[in-house]
DNA sequence: TAAAATGAGTGTACGTTAAACACAAAGGAG
DNA sequence: CTCCTTTGTGTTTAACGTACACTCATTTTA
């Protein structure tokens, strides 16, 4: 039962899995692997810990320099340590979401060519290597109970967005079907948002209000 | 700007905030630490992890063997990364919630007498060594979150709870005043308890019925 | 053993939110 | 100019939330 120092080191990783929503759908972005193992494959942005640096650092630097992304709203999601989750060295990895809204991201995207890079609506996620798919079904799992919170809400839609848009977002995290009548009273009536007088332009049908999220309502759980 | 594989090498350990609710207070279980560092000090359980066990392997172990108690309701919080929490060598810790209800708690306590364990109020933590009492702050601030779901309260609540119990366990968490009767209405009628038919006994007062959870209700948060 | 203290049980009225439901309006495509 | 697509709008009913005060059963104390 001896054991030294060396059977207790471990190497850690950080994996994020960033958010956007996109005309009522939510994607993710995930990067497409170049070389072995797993080449050819898709996988979750992250990199190796160092010993000078948080994990909350490191996942900010990988956003930030390696994706080229500006500086996101991050949250961790989860630890997963399963034995086999690497084939060769054993890595454990922390896990974060990042949420972007969609303007901010047009301003900065095709920063870097050389890393390929790809959106994905969640549900058509591709072969994904490593365990990563595992790691992005709790990753959606956890979107989804933290979405409807109004300061997430504020992320995703910092402005200008449209009544529609919001529903569609809640029908796939709610899996229902929502009376548009129905959701425009909860969110109106009460409050949740305002109408900034503005409207669409140049979209198919009847142009949508604009509405932004009342600044004064304070956290909570819409829905 | 070189660097070797020992710059990427870390240690883990993991640490559980155990609860339980005894009489409507919430409980947590701590550690009386007898060695240095921070010898006298309170801490919460936990362990070094080893390469061939994963983190929820490692805190099973600690609750079982060092403990001495039954098999737990564990959940991971979350992992702490901050380059100074440990005094040594850098230390990254995972953190986990358990959960005891107190009949199963009272069966199996005082199995070991060389380990100081106590419970203590959330509302009263001791001097804690290290960076536990943030941890604990984020453990219970987790707890709070969670402990309102239906599937959480049974595991805190197998049988037997009494309405006035279980209705201080919410005034706590939601900081709250609650009214005795539409609490009552709340969970009776909307079926969230059932009437077991039996009383306390031996109390001040009038005898409190005694209630079960619903097994037929689906997981949700109640409030 | 009677009185006081302790803690638990009970019902109603009113306000707010949820849910069900169908047609008209504005713009784009052909 | 007609059709197609998409958005906007009100009312009625049911369910749930909230406010509110007295009585009952048991233990403790005089």
């Amino acid at each position: 039962m001896s054991s030294t120092k060396k059977d207790f080191n471990q190497l850690l990783e950080t994996l994020i899995g960033i958010f956007t929503v996109d005309k009522g759908k939510i994607k993710i972005l995930l990067m497409h692997k170049k070389t072995e193992p797993y080449k050819g494959y898709w996988v979750l942005p992250g990199s190796l810990l160092s010993n000078n640096e948080t994990l909350e650092d490191n996942i900010t630097d990988v956003v930030c320099d390696t994706l080229g992304l500006p500086t996101l709203y991050i949250e961790q999601c989860y630890t997963f340590s399963n034995l086999n989750r690497t084939p060769d060295d054993r890595v454990i990895a922390t896990s974060f979401i990042g949420l972007i809204d969609n303007i901010t991201l047009v301003l900065k995207k095709q920063e870097r060519e050389e890393i390929e890079i790809a959106w994905f609506d969640i549900n058509s996620i591709p072969k994904m290597g490593y365990d990563h798919d595992k790691i992005i079904n709790k990753l959606i799992d956890y979107l989804k109970k933290r979405i409807i919170n109004s300061n997430i809400l504020k992320i995703l839609f910092p402005s200008d967005f449209t009544l529609p848009e919001l529903q569609k977002v809640y029908e796939q995290i709610l899996n229902i079907d929502i009376d548009r009548r129905n959701f425009r009273k909860k969110l109106v009536n009460l409050g949740y948002v305002v109408d900034t007088g503005d409207v669409t332009e140049g979209c198919m049908g009847r142009p949508a209000k604009l509405y932004r999220f009342n600044e004064e309502i304070e956290e909570r759980n819409i829905f």
